[in-house]
DNA sequence: GGTCAAGTCCAAAGCGCTTTGGACATGGTG
DNA sequence: CACCATGTCCAAAGCGCTTTGGACTTGACC
């Protein structure tokens, strides 16, 4: 069933037809009541492609995730926060593309789905340090929203982020009240921009109170479980070890327990964990009353939500002005941390 | 830059560089290389919408995820299963379409993308025990393949699957093997085809040793951390507790050993873990060389990668019967496993 | 030398839609 | 009554590509 047919079984032209389905106004109401019940009962659809070439906008929102030949890592952050996105797509029509690619093609990726005009816009992934997508998509003309910020060049595109620094600060603070004077920072993978934000804001807050940060309780990784659990039991046999833990997730928090545990120590005791909640759906942190770890959390679903529906917007209104989204975690109270023990 | 200016750039007609870029063979030799030539340096490549639309094929592939609107859990798996789809994907030079969708608009979204001609196909995710996608899909008439098998119909249509009841039954035995007579099951949801066929090879291991399937030693539910260390805990604090625990997923494992330990029980000497690894990027069972958990494991990226695979195969063939393709998981030996205490 | 197949190219139609630029009727206004 | 704004519809062009159905040249073959 096309719309040629259909006009023609209406006895009218394709165009009206056009018209009465997309809400112009030059079509009486009541030959568009009747255009609409006969697509309803015909099942008619318009041809999305067709739709497409007349219209010249492809109606889909482009997602390139780069997949590292070495570590074979899929960010798990990825499935909650295309979840989110999705929410916001599907309410306004637009379909997701996304594109696994090796990440040494990424460009060439963003490149091609420009030429090709498979999609409006593109959603960006975790940002690195010093990140040269935002360059090119600029140089693309392709719109774009970030989902994170790059450090020092903030205001020439448009983001959605945690206020990461703030989160990182408030957990060090809250250890610190509690008596801690150690406090180790089990951080994601030193090159991205979010994890550099929150030693940012670990090294701030402990500097303020007169602590000179100390690399030997510093460590960076892939945010896994083994990492959590590798990280605490190495720390913890240090001469002079660490009475918090501050991780980056709930994987590494998980893993952190471990190896407390393993030491023949108790969580919320002897030792204390703050962690980053990105209120995965399949990593919950305990229930919402009542909270396994302490942590600072923040739905990568809704920043997801909200990612979409910035760069939609700024794809129909034409308007390229950046936007920002600057979300605050919030610090909940869990049966993972206690005063500092008094030596 | 489209093919009409590029065209005349080279005083050819449409036709022939449109031939000549896609490989037919009324082009001479030479004028296809000075094509090829203009054509890279142009950065020219053909509109994907116009392609469509004059092909009649999408070449996409379409994903539908259903969201749950109560429990609002993100399939751990599948970013993961997409990872490993994309790359052939993008290989075969497809896009891959997501839509994520209430539950209770599964089937409406599968009409949609069908009348409105966005994909050639789509794979099909996380079978129930009764799935009604089958008979849908058939009736629609646009190709699919399952992930996964409905019992009772397996004939009709393409699947690639894990042997599930092997994988349990093997693993049962493996434990049986080792003196445990009490094994407990810590399933998936009931009503997950993949969950039905994983208890069925733990009962009939149990039944070909004449031990009867304790109903107080089988649990189901969301395969995460907090389910396993639930059930553990419950399970361990019967009067005739199980020696061993048989765990659907690694996150499931992770909680169970947490119970066991909280227990004050160590795991692989007091009580026994097999449980079945998906190989997902961001959980590893330890290092290949020394797992932690004793496990069934299958790649759920491989699944992706051969399910896409297959789709594409048997759209671009035309050939509509039905393929299937059954994956062994191996038994891998890590520490979660020893023979059962002795009374 | 005439015929025919093969090689090389092109004009034009068509994919299914949107959109421009009228055409025609109607009714209100001066 | 002439004029014009308004409402309602349509024909046709166009989006950028593929593909059908030739046209023309060349060289082999009888």
């Amino acid at each position: 069933m096309n719309l040629k047919t259909l006009a023609q079984e209406l006895g009218l032209s394709p165009t009206t037809v056009s018209r009465a389905l997309n809400g112009y106004p030059e079509v009486s109401e009541a030959t568009r009541i009747r255009v609409m019940k006969a697509a309803e009962a015909a099942n008619y659809r318009p041809n999305t492609q067709a739709k497409r070439l007349a219209t010249g906008r492809a109606m889909a929102i482009g997602h390139i995730i780069p997949i590292s030949t070495r570590h074979e890592i899929v960010n798990p952050v990825f499935a909650d926060f295309i979840a989110g996105a999705g929410e916001v797509y599907a309410r306004r029509g637009y379909d997701m593309v996304i594109t696994i690619v090796p990440d040494d093609q990424e460009a060439r990726a963003y490149a091609e789905l420009r030429s090709k005009g498979n999609v409006d816009g593109v959603l960006v992934h975790a940002p690195k340090v010093e990140d040269h997508r935002i360059a090119m998509l600029d140089h693309l003309g392709l719109p774009f929203v970030l989902h994170g910020r790059v450090s020092g060049i903030e205001s020439s595109y448009s983001w959605v982020d945690v206020n990461n620094v703030r989160a990182f600060t408030r957990a060090t603070n809250f250890l610190l009240d509690l008596g801690h004077r150690r406090i180790a920072l089990i951080n994601g993978i030193g090159n991205m921009d979010f994890a550099r934000r929150r030693r940012r804001g670990y090294e701030q807050a402990l500097t303020a109170r007169g602590i000179a940060p100390d690399p030997a309780l510093i460590t960076e990784g892939e945010m896994t479980e083994a990492q959590g659990h590798d990280a605490a039991r190495e720390m913890l046999q240090l001469s002079n070890p660490p009475t918090a833990f501050l991780t980056a997730s709930l994987l590494s928090a998980m893993g952190a327990r471990r190896g407390i545990e393993e030491a023949g120590l108790k969580m919320g005791r002897d030792i204390s964990i703050v962690t980053h909640d990105d209120e995965l759906g399949y990593l919950k942190n305990g229930t919402a009353e009542e909270p396994i770890f302490t942590a600072t959390r923040s739905s990568v679903r809704e920043a997801g939500r909200r990612c979409a529906a910035l760069l939609i917007d700024q794809i129909e209104s034409g308007d390229r002005t950046p936007r920002h989204e600057l979300m605050e975690a919030v610090l909940v109270l869990g049966q993972s941390t206690g005063p500092a023990p008094t030596a």
